[in-house]
DNA sequence: CCTTAAATATTACGGATGTAATAAATATAT
DNA sequence: ATATATTTATTACATCCGTAATATTTAAGG
């Protein structure tokens, strides 16, 4: 259970765009992230050229573009980046993240009545769902 | 809804202490820190001085030394991150979040259970809680 | 082949952060 | 009053990050 690279936020914009698109050329990152952000073409490829260096990315070149590829996957650091913020801010405890939320409510009928299919839709780990 | 000041990680470990045992001097901020971390007491003591700067923390001088008291709530300030966390992460959709610890089996029966009894405990939001 | 437009690489620079060391101020004991 | 032990304040420095600008390479057109 290596750790992942550490992501920076303006990094993971760029990674939004290659999680979702890859493989994905430099010249489509850029348009892409042109329609959210006003970032400079220069600051986008700085930032992609640091995740490459990080090991975040690979490219191939394909003639002198170079197409990336996430090496990282979103799911596997989305999840790194769960249990961290829970383990700081929650002592790894989810509950009393759930906890949290119900208490101030912020959370609607609409959710908690998410919420709770969720959790009756499972039981027991290992018993075989019937979906 | 003024944005709270940032608070690095390190600082966070400081105000953990703080949070908890408040008022405190720096002597025995640095004495609980030191049970958790090599630190510096040098490096102690420029992160509390960075707190102060930036707003977190507040002193009063008794004698010769400082007593601090948090100026931002630790429960506001995790509710920020908590926020911020969802929104960089799940789009702000709590449910998302828990989904994903449910499909990766990252809850234990235990955590279901209590997950399910905060659940149903309380439906309404307006409706008068008998407890 | 050579020019040039387009792509990638290198360099820049200020603020934040981790991690301290050194300097200055001050309360207290003599 | 003064020395000194203790506290607080100032300074340091490398790395990361946001945000680019400039320089170099290279594919493609003439």
């Amino acid at each position: 259970m290596h750790d992942l690279p550490k992501i920076s936020e303006a990094e993971y914009e760029v990674m939004k765009i290659v999680w979702k698109y890859a493989p994905i050329s430099t010249n489509e990152i850029t348009d892409k992230l042109l329609q959210t952000t006003a970032w400079s073409p220069k600051t986008i490829q700085t930032l992609i050229k640091r995740l490459v260096t990080k090991g975040v990315l690979t490219y191939e070149k394909q003639s002198r573009v170079f197409v990336y590829t996430p090496i990282v996957k979103e799911n596997e650091y989305i999840g790194q980046k769960s249990s961290s913020f829970l383990e700081r801010y929650y002592n790894g405890d989810i509950t009393a993240m759930l906890s949290a939320y119900i208490e101030n409510d912020k959370l609607s009928e609409a959710e908690i009545d998410h919420l709770r299919s969720l959790l009756s839709k499972r039981s027991k780990k290992g018993e075989p769902s019937h979906d």
